[in-house]
DNA sequence: CGCGGCATTGAAATTACTCAAGGGGAGTGG
DNA sequence: CCACTCCCCTTGAGTAATTTCAATGCCGCG
C-alpha cells in the first residue's frame, strides 16, 4: 500500500488499493481552497447549493431546523468526508451545514469530478463508494435515533464515531479527540442536553466510556457494542475483486 | 405538457417538461419486468444489491432489523419510486427490502442508464433529481423522528405521504389509500403500533385525520400542517431554466 | 363457526423532558 | 494576579410522553 498520508486517501485506500498515479489523482483534489471559521454557517437550508466540498481538517455538521428553534443534525462531516453531493442536483439544499471546528475545504467541482472519470476511472468509483457509505451512515443513524433508546444510541454514536476517525488516522477506536459539545450530541441524537449528559454520566458510571476535555475514551468497547447492538457492517465495505 | 400517465412520468415531468421522444424513453425504461406478492423480500441486508428496480405498482418498505427484533423503517416506495439505488455501488445492501403490498417492478440495470444517459440526457437528469429527492425524503424522516413528538411526526408523515401520492396521481393531497397497517407507520414513525394507535385517535377526535377502511382522510390540511410544521420545499423541486 | 391478523383500550412502569439552580474553567481586562 | 464573564457542564425535583403488559374487540375468510 502506497502512502497514505491524508484522510480523504486514507479512506479510498479502504476500498481499494491505489496505484501512484492514481494517488497523486487524489491528491490534486485536495487543493485548499477555501477556510471557514468554527461557527460558520457554509451554506443553510434552502440556499442554491454552491458547490460539493470535500473537508480536509476540521468538523462539520449537516442540520435542519424546525421553525421553533429545535435542530436536528443529519450528520457530521470529519476530515475525508464530501458535503454537498447530496444538494448537488437539488435547486436549493435540503440540510444546512454548519462548520463545528475551523474547516480547511477543498472545491470539489462538477468538472473535476468529471476528470476524474476519464483519467482516474477506479478513483472516481471509489469517491462514488464513499459518497453511497455517508448516505448508508445517515441511514443507520435513523435506525439509530428511531429505535434505540437514549443510552444504546449515545453508545451506538460513539462506536460509529471512532471507527470513522480511526479510518481517517485521527484516532484509535478506543481514544479519539471529539470537539462537540453536549448540545451538538443532543440534537444529533434527538435528545435533549440534560438526558445526554446524564446518560454520559451513566455510561461513565459503568465504566464503558469517558469523555471529558473534549475526548472520548472507550472503556470497555466489547460491552458497549453489545450495549449498542452494533454491527460496523455498513461502514466495512472493501472492493475485494 | 404531454401524456403522463404512468407514476414515473408524471414525477419526472414535475422536474422537468419532456417531449414526446423523451417521455418514449421513460415508457421504455417500464417494462415490468417483475412480480412480487406481498409480504415478500426482494433483499435482505447484506445481501448484495440484485439489481436497481423502478416500483410500477404496489408499495415497498425499505428497512433494518436490530438483533432483538426491533424494525426501523427507512422509507416506504410507492409508484415512481426507485429502489436499490443508494445499493448500487455498495458491495452489499445497507437495509432491507420487502414488498407491503404486491409489486410490480421494471428493472432498471447500470446499461439501461448508461444508455439513458446518451440518448436522452434531459431524462437520466430527471431520473438522477428524483432520486436525490428520495435522499432528502430520508433526512427529512430524520427530523421527523428525532426531533417531533408523536403527534407532530404523524401528522408530517401522512402530509408528506400525501403529497408524495398527488404527484404520480394516485389519490389527493386530503384523501388517498394506504395499505400500511399500524405497525408498519409505527415502525416507520419510531414508535410502538399501541401508542400510534392513541395518536391515531387523537388526530381523528381532533378534527384533521382519519385513517379508516386502509384509506387516509385529511379533515383540516391547515391545522395538521401547522402542527407538523410541514414545509413541503423538500418535495418542491421544480426545473425553472 | 372458528381462526388469525389487526385494532383498541386500560393501567402501571419507565424513559425522557422541563424548569431551575448551581459549578467549573478558560479567557479578559483591571 | 485577581475578579468577572461567558460558555458549557452538572444535578435535582417534578412532569409529561411513551412503552409495556395484558386483555378484549372486530372482521374477513375458510
Amino acid at each position: 500500500m502506497a502512502s497514505l498520508r491524508s484522510p480523504l486517501r486514507r479512506k479510498l485506500g479502504q476500498f481499494s488499493d491505489l496505484d501512484t498515479g492514481e494517488l497523486a489523482l487524489v491528491e490534486a483534489l485536495e487543493t485548499p481552497a477555501r477556510r471557514v471559521p468554527a461557527g460558520q454557517v457554509l451554506f443553510g437550508e434552502g440556499d442554491p447549493p454552491p458547490a460539493c466540498y470535500v473537508i480536509l481538517a476540521g468538523w462539520a455538521a449537516m442540520y435542519k431546523l424546525l421553525g421553533d428553534g429545535r435542530r436536528q443534525i443529519i450528520t457530521f462531516g470529519i476530515p475525508g468526508d464530501f458535503l454537498g453531493v447530496r444538494s448537488l442536483l437539488l435547486r436549493v439544499s435540503d440540510h444546512a451545514t454548519v462548520a463545528v471546528t475551523e474547516l480547511t475545504l477543498s472545491e470539489f467541482s462538477n468538472k473535476r469530478f468529471m476528470d476524474l472519470v476519464r483519467d482516474g476511472p477506479r478513483v472516481a468509483a471509489a469517491i462514488m463508494w464513499t459518497v453511497s457509505r455517508e448516505e448508508a451512515i445517515v441511514v443507520e443513524h435513523l435506525v439509530n435515533v428511531g429505535r434505540r433508546n437514549a443510552l444504546e444510541r449515545t453508545a451506538h454514536f460513539f462506536l460509529e464515531l471512532g471507527k470513522r476517525l480511526e479510518a481517517v488516522g485521527l484516532g484509535e477506536r478506543e481514544r479519539f479527540a471529539c470537539p462537540l459539545i453536549q448540545e451538538d450530541l443532543a440534537d444529533a441524537l434527538g435528545l435533549t442536553s440534560v438526558h445526554l449528559n446524564r446518560v454520559l454520566r451513566q455510561l461513565r458510571e459503568r465504566g464503558l466510556l469517558t469523555l471529558a476535555r473534549r475526548e472520548i475514551t472507550i472503556h470497555d468497547i466489547d460491552a458497549l457494542g453489545d450495549l449498542a447492538q452494533f454491527s460496523s457492517a455498513y461502514l466495512d465495505q472493501h472492493e475485494d475483486d
